[in-house]
DNA sequence: AGCACGCCGACT
DNA sequence: GTCGGCGTGCTC
């Protein structure tokens, strides 16, 4: 319900505190060092309805609180403190849903959080920030919900398409979408959403996807689809990118029911949506929706979560799904008749585009020593650019040379705040630490012998660029008859804003003959005239300490490849097929082996088989306890102080938790500070929630007790180790 | 995390 | 004599 609409946005309790009869619990955005976890107890005049926006005062000043639920345990006012009055409260904005307020609540928990922390994360930053006026003009300008149930846009499906939203439209799910780039699982996700709007005037729709500034063709094809129908104002996004008014904007039209559609990255996971239908998860393995700093929440996990709880239908679409979801998935078999909880739709088929790239593994064992390209992938670029054809090349790794290094002394460019190289960036002659962003000038010699023999080792893009400019330099791209071009895309290129867009632009106006990028050019972007894509050092995921790492090598891989060949035409007016390159020292290893055969499942049936010999996940559950400290002692010592407190104090669930030592990172010093960690594990991912949430006390504790501890959180299902 | 209070150096 | 450095400590 409502509060009344006063002509102010703020109205102010008429009580005094000492008059006040009501106690009521608000969320507050207490952080997360103190342990403060609960909602603190406020007075009010009134009796204000949960989910109610409030001002309150906290120490100095006055911040934003949601009215929690008052459950029996509501935490008790500590003995002599007395409650201090709701400031006011935020009129015209309706309470937060039950089912928000569960979703906010599981989340903290889940991920050992505080309420009032996820609470407030969730909503956006002017809703704190704006004083009463403003927010009274925000919401008369908001524009009124529009029902106008438009007929059904009818695009032509595949047997494929048709029989994966059939099963949606009939099956609770939830659903894991496997299907190959290009097989249309957009349009999927599109008639679903679709079917669940038209169904019902006010049902709401979630579209999440990774990173929504690689996937401006899903925005567009949402509007193009959806705003005839329901207005322009019934889509809305909800990403980091936007303005502070933006997001206020959107947030309140998915409150109030006026947006239909919310497309946005992982934060809209937390969106007020009161009348979720259908929840559309995109690119579901992709890594970016694990948020990795607060609250390490994954939106993928919650979506299916709040799914559930809001009886929504929610679909998982991906090309190389998680081992999580695709285990998660498995179909009933012989030796397990209930088969996973998920549902998994295949769709193999590549429609409107040509046949999956060829994939070509080169040994480099077999090659000329110490040259970047080997002969035959250069032989290959060369005969495609000279056609005209666009190529891509991949390397993790920007900068020019990943460390400078003096032959005479052994002195490397060491950053002197971590434990990492500085890169060598030849555009601007400076070394760069690309942990800390500690930048010098490339000295001319030798800094620890003065040497004058100081040389970069390694490759990174802007090496690649120069060096496949020289080695391009006397081809000629036909019908044109100009010199072949060379471009580059990464972090250091696209800095600017809409510098990415621009580069872009550029390369579908054909003005690039081979791009060079990072991964960050695989994700997502259609790049039309591309023909082949080369991951030219892609090694360096196999032997990664990271069990995750060759799922995510095989999921860029396949992704890249997936950018090559996407127009089926261009690819047969070419008469050649599109081609995925793969430079290896290492050609049978089955990451490759799988990539050749376009066989995720095979890889993954063999990946799960190894995790579960080993234990790991999907069939363990994990967390990681990070401490970061001035010294390494420092860090692992509140580590291992807080697992003997654990055991000490023999903790719920302890027996059938393990705890590992504590091992510095990988990275073992950032910015001059030590960082550390301490793996969990256990079977039970009840058993580990239990011991999680006993412990969070003994943590806290522990901190008190350890000088030059700088920080230290809990990352519960952890992305990498 | 903010934003207090709380004790020691260079300025009007 | 004050303004202010950021070291610890609390927030219903």
């Amino acid at each position: 319900m409502a509060p009344p609409l006063h002509t102010s946005a703020l109205s102010c309790p008429s009580t005094p505190p000492d008059g006040a009869l009501h106690l009521l619990p608000v969320a507050v955005s207490t952080p997360a060092h103190s342990s403060v976890g609960e909602p603190l107890s406020y007075a009010s005049s009134t009796p204000l309805p949960p989910g109610t926006l409030v001002r309150v005062p906290l120490g100095a000043r006055e911040v934003l609180g949601v009215v929690w639920d008052a459950p029996e345990h509501a935490a008790p006012l500590p003995p002599g403190v007395q409650p201090r009055a709701i400031a006011g409260v935020l009129e015209g904005v309706a309470p937060l849903a039950p089912a928000w307020r569960r979703l906010v609540a599981f989340a903290a928990r889940y991920y050992q959080r505080s309420v009032g922390e996820v609470a407030l994360a969730a909503l956006p930053p002017q809703l704190r920030d704006l004083g009463p006026q403003q927010l009274a003009r925000r919401l008369r300008r908001a524009p009124p919900p529009v029902h106008s149930p438009g007929a059904t846009e009818n695009v032509a499906l595949s047997a494929e398409q048709a029989s994966a939203v059939a099963e949606i439209h009939t099956q609770p799910g939830p659903f894991l979408l496997f299907g190959s780039t290009g097989s249309g699982k957009t349009e999927v996700y599109l008639q679903c959403v679709a079917q669940a709007l038209a169904a019902d005037p006010q049902a709401q729709a979630l579209v999440m996807v990774p990173e929504i500034n690689l996937t401006p063709q899903l925005e567009s094809r949402v509007l193009a689809r959806f705003a005839p129908l329901y207005g322009d104002a019934a889509v809305v996004s909800m990403h980091s990118g936007m303005t502070p008014a933006q997001r206020l904007k959107s947030w309140l039209a998915a409150h109030t029911g006026a947006a239909r559609i919310v497309l946005g990255t992982r934060m809209a996971v937390f969106a007020s949506l009161p009348r979720l239908a259908v929840i559309v998860v995109d690119e579901e393995h992709d890594a970016s929706y694990k948020q990795q700093e607060g609250a390490r929440y994954h939106a993928r996990d919650l979506a299916v979560w709040r799914a559930r709880e809001q009886g929504a239908r929610v679909i998982l679409g991906s090309a190389t799904p998680s081992l999580e979801s695709w285990h998660a998935s498995r179909p009933p078999s012989a030796g397990d008749p209930r088969g996973g909880r998920y549902q998994r739709l295949y769709m193999p088929s590549r429609i409107g585009a040509g046949q999956l790239p060829r994939v070509c593994v080169v040994d480099m064992g077999q090659q000329p020593r110490g040259a970047v390209f080997s002969p035959p992938l250069l032989a290959a670029i060369t005969e495609r650019v000279q056609r005209g054809e666009q190529c891509l090349v991949l390397l993790n790794r920007r900068g020019f040379a990943p460390v400078l290094h003096c032959h005479a002394c052994s002195w490397k460019s060491d950053c002197p705040h971590c434990s990492a190289h500085q890169v060598f960036h030849k555009i601007d002659r400076t070394l760069r630490c690309h942990h800390c962003g500690f930048a010098s000038r490339v000295p001319r010699a030798c800094p620890a012998c003065g040497n004058l023999d100081i040389a970069p080792i390694g490759r990174g893009t802007e090496q690649l660029e120069e060096q496949l400019a020289a080695l391009l330099r006397n081809v000629i791209v036909e019908p044109a008859g100009r010199a072949a071009r060379v471009g580059r895309i990464d972090a250091d290129t696209t800095r600017a804003k809409g510098a990415l867009e621009e580069q872009l632009a550029q390369v579908h106006a054909g003005e690039v003959d081979v791009l060079v990028g990072t991964q960050m050019v695989a994700k997502g972007h259609d790049f039309r005239r591309i023909t082949l894509v080369a991951a030219v050092q892609p090694d360096g995921a196999l032997f990664s300490s990271d069990f995750r790492a060759p799922e995510r090598l095989f999921a860029l891989l396949m992704q890249a490849a997936g950018r090559a060949g996407r127009d089926a035409l261009y690819v047969a007016a070419q008469g050649q097929d599109a081609q995925m390159w793969i430079q290896t020292w290492h050609p049978e290893h089955p990451v490759y082996a799988a990539l050749r055969r376009h066989d995720w499942p095979a890889f993954a049936a063999q990946q799960l088989a190894e995790r579960a010999e080993a234990g790991m996940p999907p069939f363990a559950y994990q967390a990681l306890v990070r401490a970061d400290a001035r010294t390494q002692e420092a860090a692992q010592g509140f580590l291992t102080a807080a697992a003997e407190a654990a055991r000490a104090a023999q903790l719920p669930g302890l027996e059938q938790v393990f705890l590992f030592p504590p091992v510095p990172l990988t990275i073992q010093r950032v910015a001059g500070v030590e960082r550390a960690q301490m793996l969990l594990e256990s079977p039970s991912r009840a058993a580990l929630q239990h011991f999680l949430s006993a412990w969070q006390a003994l943590l806290h504790a522990e901190r008190a007790r350890h000088k030059g501890l700088v920080r230290w959180l809990v990352d519960v299902d952890p992305q990498a180790i």
